[in-house]
RNA sequence: GCGCUCGUAGCUCAGCUGGAUAGAGCAACGGAUUUCUAAUCCGUUGGUCGGGGGUUCGAAUCCCUCCGGGCGCGCCA
């Protein structure tokens, strides 16, 4: 990449201005570049001048033009540089190191924006939702972040491992098979209650019909508590291939999933909690065995065994923590949702009990959706059962404007997604807007093949024809996948990846207005053949990475 | 009450771990296009970055405080 060559540059020019005394300095600091905000400031503009200016004690404009005159651009990677007043030292690439980046796309393909590195490996988990029913539309988003999360880490070299915790264990899971027996008994004309915090919802009845349409009333001779048990199973199993298939729809897949009652069947939970124990930070009071987690961050200590002598979520949470530490992960991502931050302090509190680094777990905090439909909330209860599940909203909407726009925010703000606008096909919709820039690049090159202008390849097209301002606007956007990706793996910001494809997209259609790519000239049109070519590849690599479908 | 989080243009939001005159999109207004998809492009208007204080060469960004919104504060999961 351009950067990492202009920054040892720069490196190599301080250094020997120190060298010869030019700039009085004892150290040097580490160089970094940015991307000016403004175009007419450059391509990549750093502030080392100004970082160096008290050392050197010289104003900053003076030591930046020491600098450059130590500037040795050997290969010709730059076009200019120039010292504003403020003392910034501003860098132009070169149409030269432009081109070559169009060869790098040839070269590289889909793989284009990827990186080779190979960076740790990572866990990260996320929905994890409870499955006693549908996922609700903030599951979506969470599944969407988490997903491109990991295919941005993936792409930036990480190790990637999806997880999904279930939790088949406890008193959810309890209330739900009691539902179920309820819902099956009073569909078989008996007349049972329904328990009072049960699960409301129609799909609790379609459960029951379906065991009723399998195995009719062979149930119904058991006890009720035998029957809750059996059904629990049953139910649980049935949601899960439903939440299985749901997310299977917006393309979200796991590698792993991970049951929570495994933990409980292997005394994983009893044995964490004897390791605790062992280290001092366990301690009985009030019949209940609790852990220190205040020692470390958290605001109180917190139970692990309830006086009834049952295991706490947060014992079994702990046990999972440490499972996956033990699976030789160096770094755990989870996604949770915001109704979950309070939960926060004191898992990783729990992580350090356990001796590990404080940094190797990372909490991403999802927060929700407000629906809307052409601007009026949608209105929801999960009281009355009223509300728009997944499910509907993907049927409605279709699986890419999900995706996309899931990912238009920042995932720790709150989103509004309006279902009338991502079903319109306007520029509006930033889906379509997107879609519609490459649908179009593949419908100019098939014309273009139909008029006699084949598709070549760089080494035999005269590259330096493209020398429009749009046309030059294009390429360095494109350029700009891999270092988009870097970042957004590194902070864990996949929403990014969404503003860049809207701006790769523009920079085509503005080129697109300005140029005509078949044309008289003919060594022109197979040079902007190539270009065009380029910018359906980064656009494509752009919309695999969010899962998004690329139109012809 | 305590904790977390957010507050940036009329609306929805960026702002890359402190940099240049705070940026987009939508809306409003004004233009372009003899076209390879009008699902397009270009321009203009619009800001006390919630208020106040501090840190320093320099703050939307870091610290303190106040105001206002969201969420969380179980021997629930």
């Amino acid at each position: 990449m351009a950067k990492e060559k202009i920054v040892e540059i720069i490196e190599r020019a301080v250094m020997k201005a120190k060298a010869y005394s030019d700039l009085k300095i004892e150290t040097v600091p580490e160089i970094t570049l940015e991307r000016p905000r403004e175009k007419a400031h450059g391509d990549w503009a750093s502030n080392i001048a100004l970082v160096l200016a008290g050392q050197a004690k010289l104003p900053p404009k003076q030591v930046a033009d020491i600098i450059i005159k130590y500037l040795d651009d050997k290969q010709h990677f730059l076009e200019k540089v120039e010292v504003p007043p403020a003392g910034f030292i501003n860098f132009y690439l070169s149409k030269d190191w432009l081109y070559s980046g169009l060869k790098e796309i040839e070269q590289k393909g889909t793989k284009f924006g990827h990186s080779s590195a190979i960076k740790e490996n990572v866990l990260i988990e996320f929905v994890s939702a409870n499955p006693v029913g549908p996922m609700h539309i903030g599951h979506g988003r969470w599944a969407v972040v988490g997903d491109v999360l990991a295919r941005v880490m993936e792409a930036a070299g990480y190790l990637v491992t999806r997880e999904f915790y279930i939790n088949d264990f406890g008193l959810q899971m309890q209330i739900f098979g009691k539902s179920v027996a309820a819902r099956y008994s009073q569909l078989l004309g008996k007349d049972v209650s329904f328990p009072e915090d049960g699960y409301q919802g129609e799909y609790v009845k379609d459960i029951a019909r379906e065991i009723i349409k399998d195995e009719s009333d062979k149930y119904l001779s058991m006890s009720s508590s035998e029957r809750a048990d059996i059904f629990r199973e049953t139910a649980y199993v049935e949601v899960l291939d439903y939440i299985k298939e749901i997310l299977s729809k917006i393309e979200v897949f796991f590698d792993s999933w991970f049951s929570e009652s495994v933990l409980h069947k292997n005394g994983d939970i009893e044995e964490t909690i004897n390791f605790l124990s062992e280290k001092g930070y366990v301690y009985h009071k009030e019949g209940a065995v609790w852990l220190k987690t205040s020692d470390f961050g958290d605001d109180k200590d917190r139970v692990l065994v309830r006086g009834n002598g049952e295991l706490t979520y947060f014992a079994a949470d702990i046990a999972y923590h440490r499972n996956k530490l033990e699976r030789g992960f160096r770094k755990l991502i989870n996604i949770w949702g915001a109704d979950h931050h309070g939960y926060v302090k004191r898992v990783k509190a729990a992580i350090k009990l356990l001796g590990y680094d404080k940094g190797s777990l990372e909490i991403i905090i999802g927060q929700l959706v407000n629906l809307l439909r052409s601007g009026e909330p949608v209105r929801m209860s999960k009281r009355t059962g009223e509300m728009v599940t997944l499910d509907e909203l993907v049927d409605e909407v279709g699986k890419d404007a999900v995706r996309f726009l899931f990912l238009m925010r920042n995932t720790d703000s709150s989103l509004d997604f309006d279902i009338e606008l991502a079903k319109t096909r306007t520029n509006e919709n930033p889906v379509y807007y997107v879609k519609y820039a490459h649908a179009r690049i593949c419908s100019i090159i098939n014309f273009a093949k139909g008029q006699g202008v084949p598709l070549l390849t760089t080494d035999r097209v005269k590259l330096d024809l493209l020398a429009d301002e749009s046309e030059l606007d294009l390429i360095r956007k494109m350029l700009e996948l891999e270092e988009v990706v870097e970042r957004a793996a590194s902070e864990r910001t996949p929403h990014i990846l969404t503003k860049y494809a809207l701006d790769l997209a523009t920079a085509f259609h503005s080129f697109y207005t300005r140029c005509r790519v078949v044309g008289e000239d003919k060594d022109l049109s197979l040079s902007r053949m190539v270009l065009v070519n380029s910018a359906r590849v980064v656009l494509a690599n752009t919309l695999s990475l969010l899962g998004v479908e690329a139109p012809f």
